[in-house]
Parts: structure tokens; sequence; C-alpha cells
DNA sequence: CCTATAGCCTGACGGC
DNA sequence: TGCCGTCAGGCTATAG
């Protein structure tokens, strides 16, 4: 669930969800996911505020507490999303922390795995310096001179640079698979091989299919056909003819066409 | 410095 | 049915 993609749809949802919401209530539900903040300074530090505006960097969530400036950022790990509901009784299953709001509403952060974080902060820029992210895959000014830069030129495999969030912020398991098959380039390629015609299709197919899937609400089953995405783990055919195969990359899954890819 | 690997957390699934 | 190993769209810390 949550690449960049992924997160721009979650921040979408709470600015048309629980933006603008007076908070009577913050309920943490488990303490594990809140890193450097006490269960305490994060109820009294959201009661009576509100979610003013958020932003996104790579696969964090940043949402404006309305109150000195302070931040609450979500992270969220491999099966995080945000819930916004009315009745108590909704309340998902793995809801980790629960807002609420005085019309009644609640916002719930679910994650079945812990492996995100919820944080208090008063810097989103200190806070981005401090994790080292790499800048966001698909900030404006993150122009293909910076691109290359940040992949490098050493014996990484691009797959692995991609999914590298202090060398660019967002790419994660799926998208580097969709990136680096739209651009026909094998997943272990290493960076300082590539030519510069490679490296202008990675940069440009990063932007196009990063876009697509957020135009497509991050729903593979809305995805182009020319997409591996819907293929992989169902009938693993490339859409190009041919099967797609899989390996490991860094320890993690990845599906790719041998045919299309060099 | 660089890159690769194990560990964290929890549940689903397949094989025996 | 129950147990076990493996795997899962994350990141960090450690090892080479």
């Amino acid at each position: 669930m949550p690449e960049l993609p992924d997160v721009e749809i979650q921040k979408e949802y709470l600015d048309a969800t629980a933006l603008h919401k007076r908070i009577a209530k913050t309920q943490i539900l488990s303490r594990d996911l809140l890193k450097e903040t006490t269960p305490r300074k994060l109820r009294t530090a959201l009661k009576g505020h509100e979610f003013k505006s958020s932003r996104r960097h790579g696969k964090y969530l940043f949402a404006r507490v309305s109150s000195e400036g302070k931040w609450v950022v979500f992270h969220f790990g491999m099966t995080g999303f945000l819930k916004y509901f009315r009745q108590e009784d909704e309340k998902p299953e793995y809801t980790r922390i629960l807002f609420s709001f005085t019309n009644e509403y609640h916002l719930a952060y679910v994650a079945q795995r812990k492996l995100g974080l919820i944080q208090l902060i008063n810097d989103m820029e200190g806070f981005i310096e401090k994790h080292k992210l790499g800048p966001d895959a698909l900030d404006p000014g993150f122009t293909f001179k910076q691109f290359r830069e940040s992949l490098g030129d050493g014996r990484a495999m691009v797959k692995s640079a991609l999914m590298n969030q202090k060398a660019l912020a967002g790419v994660g398991n799926i998208y580097s698979d969709e990136i680096l098959y739209q651009a026909g380039i094998d997943p272990r390629r290493r960076t300082g091989d590539l030519s510069g015609e490679e490296q202008k299709r990675l940069y440009r197919q990063m932007h196009r299919v990063l876009k697509t899937a957020i135009d497509k609400r991050a729903d593979p089953s809305g995805f182009p056909r020319s997409f591996i995405i819907p293929h992989r783990r169902g009938d693993n055919k490339c859409p190009g003819g041919g099967e797609l195969k899989s390996l490991k990359v860094s320890g993690r899954t990845s599906f790719y066409c041998p045919g299309r890819q060099k």
C-alpha cells in the first residue's frame, strides 16, 4: 500500500475528511508506533486544535497542527492507512491511533504490522534532514541532473538505487519494478553501467508511472493495460507477451520481463 | 565510503 | 486440525 502514490492518496483523503475538524480526543491504542513522543504529549498537543494543512515527502505524510507550528508525521510502513468514519463501533481492526473530532467523526490510523511511525515534530525540514531523505521523486524541482546524481554511478543495482530513500524519496518495491519495466531496464543492472539514454528513460518513466498511479487513485485495477503491476502475483503475464519472471534484488521480490528489460 | 543482509512486527497461506 | 516455514508494496542497524 504505502509508496509515493499511495501516500499521496492518503494525503488527499486526509485533506478531504479530517482537515479543519476540531480534535476532541486522541487515543493511543498502541504505543509502539509513537516515536520520540509520549501519549500524553501527543494528546495535549492536539486537544482543542485541528489539522490545518498537510504535506507529503516521499512516503511520509505531515499534518500541520493549529498550534505552535507543530506537525504530526505519519509513516505507514507496509500495511498502514487512514480511515475516517462516524460510528465508533465502525473502528477498523488494527486501529493504532484514533483521533476523535467534535463533529463526532473519527480518524483512525490503521496498521496491521507495526512498521510505521507517528511522531510529533516542530520542524518538517529538520525531520527530513535527520532521516537523510532524498528529494521527493515528484518534486518539480527534482531535475534530471539531480536524479542522475541521486542514482549514482557505482556498483549498486539500479532497482536498489531507485528504492533508496536517501537517494530519492517515494519509490518502493512495487513501483520500482514498474518504472524499470516501462524504461526497459533489467533491475540487476549496475547504476554505473547505465547509458545517458537509459538514465533519461528512467527519469521520464518514473514521472509517468507515479503520476499515472496517482491519477488512478493508486488502484491497480484501474492501471493501463501496459502496466505490469496488476499482473504480478496474478496471471504472471507480461503485457507485451511472455512470462513475468521473479528474482530477489536486495532481499525484495522483484518482477520483470526478460524479453523487454535489458 | 559503499553495498548487502538480518531484524523488527503481525497475519495469511501452503505443505506435512 | 495443528504446527511450521515462508512471505508480505516498510525502515534501521550492522556486517562485509
